[in-house]
DNA sequence: CCCACAACTTGCGTGCCGCGCACCTAGTGC
DNA sequence: GCACTAGGTGCGCGGCACGCAAGTTGTGGG
């Protein structure tokens, strides 16, 4: 986050990681869905000016290359969920949170798409958003109080695959709605509290 | 399913990828979460009485062996709702379907702590689970009618994620619960409408 | 200011794996 | 029985993950 937080060895490493992750992006895009296999190692490591060794002191697929961004992204909704103020109702804290985490800035859509839409990314892209449950699952359960384990893991998952699908359907070739817009009427669906009977969850 | 339903053919395909699957798993037992790297591709062919070239015929990788079970499994949720009665409301017949998919036979524990222990198997298994989403979805859009697309969707998804979480916790070193008793407790999160206000589901 | 130490990068070597290709074997339908 | 087809197998190639042992660069104490 805050680069002059950390030292210079420490903002190198992110700068290399970040090197690394958005030049395999890059060329999987150009290579497109079904060109995967034409990405090699050594080229995402020329393109990122490290050498092939020091890609996979960082990375140990290309899989886990391209989609680290998704990683890092759902590493931080705990600390999204633990932002909104404390005494807002939980669904309406979960829907806040998870529409500032992830429409702000609005996700690369070429880069979703290139991923949701070629199997091994997709098996990736999973783990990645698989990653937010565990940290939500404890931001939950600070707002619902101790005891309630398994209603705050299977809330988390619930509203992880929601984020999932929602990605799904605001990539479809049809779609004008905004993420933003599909977000809060997927997360409806897990909440049915929140807007009950909604007419536009279609 | 029914073997006599396929010819020879069929039928000695479907032996051979069962034998790969289970020797690959029983391997992945003996050698513990820790020895993955110890189980080869060579073994696992050897094991199942066939050349290794014939196991990556069927299998792409040791993951993928180990955890076919799983996605087969979740490729029958579909049916399992379609088989319901058309007059049972959306959330008894879904529970019900996945308690009878899902605890008959009950789930080998053994196999499925070796996998929910490996990171690298882990993941193999989270998309065997979602792979039960897109047939579920299907089902619970005969039972809902048209256009509600992305309330199937997300339904599938948290249904998907609560059977996966019920499976970790039962899974835990000090549950004594049966599986079916916490899948209940897991998709009642889910349905709150099923079990309002539910004091256990802890 | 300099030096010893720690962290990061790199080149090299090794073993394993995915998969295309060509050939062989066994099941199938006429 | 016989041609045909689907599946099993041996071989070989290109690529990858990763251990190891330098070389290089940042850090903190004297």
């Amino acid at each position: 986050m805050n680069d002059d937080a950390m030292d210079l060895r420490a903002r190198n490493k992110q700068t290399t990681r970040e090197a690394i992750s958005h030049a395999a992006l890059r060329l999987a895009i150009e290579q497109g869905p079904h060109g995967l296999a034409l990405v090699r190692v050594h080229d995402i490591a020329t393109a990122a000016g490290v050498s092939p060794r020091t890609y996979n002191n960082y990375f140990s697929s290309r899989e886990e290359a391209i989609c680290s961004f998704q990683a890092d992204q759902s590493k931080r909704v705990g600390e999204a969920l633990r932002s909104r103020p404390a005494g807002e109702p939980l669904d309406e804290a979960v829907v806040a949170a998870v529409i500032e985490l992830y429409t702000n800035p609005e996700p690369d859509k070429a880069g979703l798409r290139m991923i949701m839409s070629t199997p091994e990314l997709e098996g990736e892209a999973l783990k990645a958003f698989t990653m937010a449950e565990g940290p939500l699952a404890e931001a939950i359960a600070t707002r619902t109080g101790p005891g309630r384990d398994l209603f705050c893991a299977v809330t988390a998952a619930a509203v992880a695959g929601a984020v999932r699908v929602a990605g799904r359907h605001w990539l479809e070739p049809g779609n004008t709605d905004s993420f933003a817009t599909i977000l809060r009427r997927a997360l409806s669906c897990v909440f049915p509290a929140a807007r009950p009977a909604d007419p536009q969850d279609q």
